[in-house]
DNA sequence: AAAAAACGCAACCGCGGAATC
DNA sequence: CGATTCCGCGGTTGCGTTTTT
């Protein structure tokens, strides 16, 4: 004979391990707790207490932004700013979380965006700063004004690395192919190594597996051996030498090339160069 | 003209560091 | 001092558009 689900053990001992917890802790009695309470009681509080998600899945609209989404991030933050993302969307009263509301207004909304093509001097820019910073696309984005670092990230990934080494470069479909299929076999690999031990060597995250898949010879940082530096010291060193504003910087690259560079180097070297 | 391939860009995801509790 | 929360960054993906076959 089969019970009422309500009179099931596994229903009332959930309900019970959820409800009970949640009880105490509602009640802000956490403290009355004895030592055998919070013991068993604690991990399912703290199950509870968790981080959600950036966003809650459900109900909260993804992809394109409408423009009537637009205005309201707009003029929401021109009256009342930007203090925190995560309350934001709610109090705007837009069906995103807050990473995609940031996400949009600094890379298309805010203020002093350039929009359109990126000029030459620009992409020379790029160039030079990527070869000095790697792979630290805000970095690179703060010497050039009204440009984001999602948008060099995109220049550089489309056209200014196929510029520089044409031949390394797949197309897109290839490079996916490639990649499943070198990812195809880690898989095979690692489902034939029977041993934990053996596997332990063998995980990768998706970031890494997919610059090992795509055949790229970047470090993690994708710094190509440029040693980590302070940003600081960059911002301190270039007015140091003049450069009061981010396209000062960007026109003396240009004009000077790597000797500009090479001159912050040696001036950095006598003091305050930052540890790494 | 249609299908396939390539391109370009906006947006998402996960991680790490800083701030706060 | 550890746990939690939030923010910012870089890598990656999805998808509309353009070009090629």
């Amino acid at each position: 004979m089969k019970l009422p689900k309500l009179l099931s053990l596994s229903f009332i001992s959930t309900r019970l391990s959820v409800s009970i917890p949640l009880f105490f802790y509602y009640i802000n009695s956490l403290q009355a707790m004895d030592g055998l309470q919070k013991l068993l009681f604690l991990p399912f509080i703290r199950a509870k207490m968790v981080r959600a998600p950036c966003c809650e899945k459900a109900g909260l609209n993804k992809g394109q932004w409408t423009p009537e989404e637009d205005q309201i991030l707009v003029s929401y933050i021109q009256k009342y700013g930007h203090e925190n993302w995560r309350a934001l969307p709610k109090e705007a009263g837009l069906l995103r979380c807050g990473k995609s509301c940031r996400l949009r207004w600094i890379n298309y909304l805010r203020p002093g965006i350039k929009r359109g093509n990126f000029t030459k001097e620009e992409e020379d820019a790029i160039i030079s700063l990527h070869q000095m910073l790697g792979n630290r696309w805000s970095a690179i984005a703060m010497m050039l004004p009204g440009r984001t670092d999602n948008e060099i990230k995109n220049v550089w990934n489309t056209h200014l690395k196929k510029r520089l080494n044409p031949n390394q470069i797949l197309p897109k479909s290839k490079r996916r192919m490639q990649r499943e299929d070198n990812l195809n076999s880690i898989m095979e690999f690692s489902s034939a190594s029977a041993s934990p031990e053996s596997c332990s060597d063998f995980s990768f995250s998706s970031s890494e597996s997919s610059n090992v898949a795509e055949g790229d010879s970047h470090n993690a940082s994708g710094n190509d051996g440029v040693e980590e530096i302070d940003e600081s010291f960059w911002t301190e060193t270039l007015s140091m030498n003049g450069c009061d504003s981010p396209l000062m910087v960007a026109d003396s690259l240009i004009e000077e090339d790597m000797s500009f560079w090479l001159r912050i180097f040696e001036a950095g070297e006598l003091e305050g160069f930052p540890e790494i």
